[in-house]
DNA sequence: TTGAAAGCGCTAACAG
DNA sequence: CTGTTAGCGCTTTCAA
């Protein structure tokens, strides 16, 4: 039976008095901490898990010079070994199509905001839309044993399911109402919004529309709410067919000045359209505007998302605002007690959140 | 001494056949796979790490079938134990100020792309602009021992320079040419690109310039433009004093609006107005079309970063473009290089890289 | 090329 | 409240 000295032995390579490797040097441990407090390390790992307020005095006393040792020997905690002893990562995965949109950023922020003051942080991966690199990335992201997954929308690879299956951890999808959820959901019905802007264009006079979006195949929610304009326009009479898909996911503004353009020549006498989300809005608005077509009066021009170049161009741009950060603080809220059961042995029925949306009716249209 | 059952014994509690906690429930190990095709754990890790071309026709057999029997048993690497005894991490921290800013997610991807193919996996945090959210967030991603760390400008707290010494791995800041590194450096110099505009506009037969922005101690990088504008107005011996600062960075589209209306109160007689970025330039460029205020003849407007809506809107903005995919990309191959030496206990001497940017004269002047 | 043993730094579980 | 013991799942090291 061996014994193991209290203190390890250092090796960093040394050559003539400097360090070879600061990279390699071994970093300051719990150990290290007890050894120079005269403790063992379970009270040095309790002094700096324990939570407030505690009883004795004494031991207060105690935890107090042990922070402070911490503090002087430049102590880290290593994660990586706590998550491995305790089977608790510390970790919510996020899979966002993009980073540069503010809608799906904003949620970020609002899972963040959520979830850090228990501590989780969020491990934020971005798939380009495109299902194949949310699974590689789902892949990549389990090997870190997240304590929960927060989904963007409901389209996801067979794999990525099994995937999801497997890890046993409670799953978030976010954004849309899926038809067949993994498990948990918090979203709106980007069919019904669409649908409801559509309703109130009808409502303002507005009879010949269009909508432009991407191709379906690269964008389920796009698809959502094109078969909203689609359901909408059927259930007012109108004709629902000038639909115009261009590119992939996500829809620029240059493809909306492309998108108006190619509208205004296929159905001259259309009075509104809609477009997929403000940016692509904004866009078929400038290039209005570089031909002389006045908006609304020769075509009135409506967005989706609520973002903020909407709010500030001229005129501003009508749009169904999301309150993009709601979903994701909900879906954090939600998340945090699911792995809480999950911490329990309990496991959280599925519960599905309805986010909010609103039709802001602008200059635009 | 004892011996420990290859096998491990699960311990999942189970009510009525129904597993009550699948978030707890072991994964699959590597020891459950060695068992199932017959050989030691080893053969099992060298079998998974394995490079391509390798010798032995049956050793390649036997880890075809290895890779089998993980794909059949659903088995996932654990990188936190993987982590925990290869003392890698496969993490390289990066702290931007905004998710929601396109030109700094730009640089995530140009960072990701750049080391994703070493398998390593960017931790990203955003810090809001303040360096005691990056010095929290610094500290809390150290925890998971990262290979680099990766920051954006040079403005950081004590504290947390303490921290990126103490922890000892490579460290990058982007964006800013900073005057005092903590190692390397991937950046322009922001004042002399707005140095560069100036010049450009006076050449173009400006001469009352003014300059907006936020409120210098908010914001590093802005107040090195503001610099490179005063800098280059007296070096034209034109009145460098024309400088208005509202609000805290990020300066949004709406400050811009604000700043002009504000700017041409004050000095009703200016020619040409310098956003310190894309986003209030577009703010001031809307402005002034509701107000009814030509652009350019009446006001020439500028922004800096080369965004999306600088080029897009109507008349397109003139602007300072800078590749920041190339500046995340850049940093990714340093980084690459820097982790490489300290896995060989060496240490990369400290680099400076230039990022390219150009100056782009459109519509706006 | 393969296997056996040891141990990374921490926390769970139990004993004092 | 504190200490001791025993691992977590993998890779490193060394021996076969």
């Amino acid at each position: 039976m061996k014994k193991k000295s209290p203190v390890r032995p250092r090796s960093a390579v040394t050559v003539s008095g400097q360090s070879l490797s600061p990279a390699a040097l071994r970093h300051v441990t719990m150990a290290d901490v007890a050894a120079k407090v005269g403790v063992s390390k379970m009270t040095v790992s309790r002094a700096l898990n324990r939570s407030e307020g505690s009883g004795r005095s004494a031991t207060l006393a105690l935890h107090e010079r042990i922070l402070q040792a911490c503090k002087e020997m430049g102590y880290v905690v290593d994660q990586t070994a706590r998550t491995f002893s305790s089977k608790r990562s510390g970790f919510v995965a996020a899979l966002i199509p993009a980073l540069n949109n503010s809608n799906f950023s904003d949620t970020v922020h609002g899972l963040t905001s959520a979830v850090e003051a228990s501590g989780l942080q969020v491990l934020l991966g971005y798939t380009d839309n495109d299902q194949h690199t949310e699974e590689r990335l789902l892949r990549a992201m389990l090997t870190r044993r997240p304590e929960g997954v927060v989904l963007t929308g409901g389209s996801h690879t067979p794999a990525a399911r099994n995937l999801l299956k497997a890890a046993g951890v409670p799953v978030i999808e976010t954004w849309d109402l899926v038809a067949d959820p993994i498990e948990h959901t918090v979203g709106f019905s980007n069919a019904e919004a669409v649908a409801e802007l559509v309703r109130h264009l009808h409502a303002k006079g507005y009879r010949r529309m269009a909508f432009f979006g991407g191709v379906p195949e690269s964008d389920a929610r796009g698809a959502d709410r094109r078969r909203g304009f689609e359901s909408a326009m059927k259930g007012l009479c109108l004709d629902a067919s000038r639909i115009l898909s261009v590119g992939r996911a996500p829809v620029s503004m240059a493809d909306g000045a492309q998108g108006v353009a190619q509208v205004m020549l296929r159905w001259p006498d259309v009075q509104a359209l809609v477009c997929v989300s403000d940016h692509p809005a904004f866009g078929a608005l400038m290039e209005c505007q570089r031909r002389g077509w006045a908006v609304p009066d020769r075509l009135a021009i409506a967005g989706f998302g609520g973002s903020e170049v909407a709010a500030s161009c001229h005129p501003q741009i009508s749009t169904v605002a999301v309150d993009c950060v709601s979903i994701g603080r909900a879906a954090g809220q939600l998340l945090l007690r699911a792995i809480d059961a999950a911490r329990q042995g309990q496991r959280l029925p599925a519960e599905t959140v309805l986010a909010p949306f609103r039709v802001e009716l602008r200059g635009s249209t």
